[in-house]
DNA sequence: TGGTTATATCCGCATAACCGGATATTGTAA
DNA sequence: TTACAATATCCGGTTATGCGGATATAACCA
């Protein structure tokens, strides 16, 4: 069954708004540059674990992030780099913005 | 002012969130082939007028989208080729993760 | 088994987002 | 001006999303 140009983007649209919370963006982040477990996670967030748990279980859902059990923890992995890839152009055009809007306020040269 | 991380990934966020719609994605990949005004984009999604317009306001409103007047047209532009950049890094992970599926349906080689 | 730790889920509530018909606004041309 | 075309906004109703304390579940240890 192949998937209709909608229905690809829906799944589209499913994965970005994955990625439109402030909390999972700073998760993916981190994640990015270790595996880590919700205590952790939750230690680095300064959330309550309830809501560190219900964004890992959104993000598991969008197949952002993996897990495995270790002992009584339950480590998260990120799931695929190109996430990063995509925020990190995301946060290019945020940042171009800023800068755009910084030079405004300088005098010039 | 510096702005801090927690803004830094509130505003990615809110980025990511205007990505988030079937609807403004679609708008989005047509802007990157050619500037469109809104009555060319509401035949090409087939959707109401206002619920168009509704989804530009919002592209406007994120910086994604930019608009000129022309006569009584508006025509909208895509403010930033990276956009397209970080989508199409995204629908490739939807992409691996489809044919991967497909490849478990498929008979061994 | 009983107790403790780590994590997930439940629940009630508050806020935000989407929808599309109806209406207002803006521009143009007769 | 009046009429019409193009677009934006309003409105009310529905659905989705977020929050975090309380509670359930799973794993480990004594």
């Amino acid at each position: 069954m192949i998937p209709s140009r909608s229905e690809i983007n829906q799944l589209h649209a499913q994965l970005c708004s994955a990625l439109s919370d402030p909390i999972r963006i700073t998760i993916l982040y981190a994640l990015a540059e270790q595996p880590l477990n919700v205590s952790q996670l939750t230690e680095h967030l300064q959330a309550p674990q309830s809501t560190v748990s219900r964004h890992l279980g959104i993000l598991r859902a969008s197949g952002l992030v993996t897990f495995i059990r270790l002992g009584r923890q339950v480590q998260y992995t990120l799931a695929d780099q190109r996430t990063i890839e995509a925020l990190d152009t995301l946060r290019g055009i945020l940042h171009d913005r800023a800068s755009r809007h910084a030079s405004l306020l300088e005098p010039p040269q």
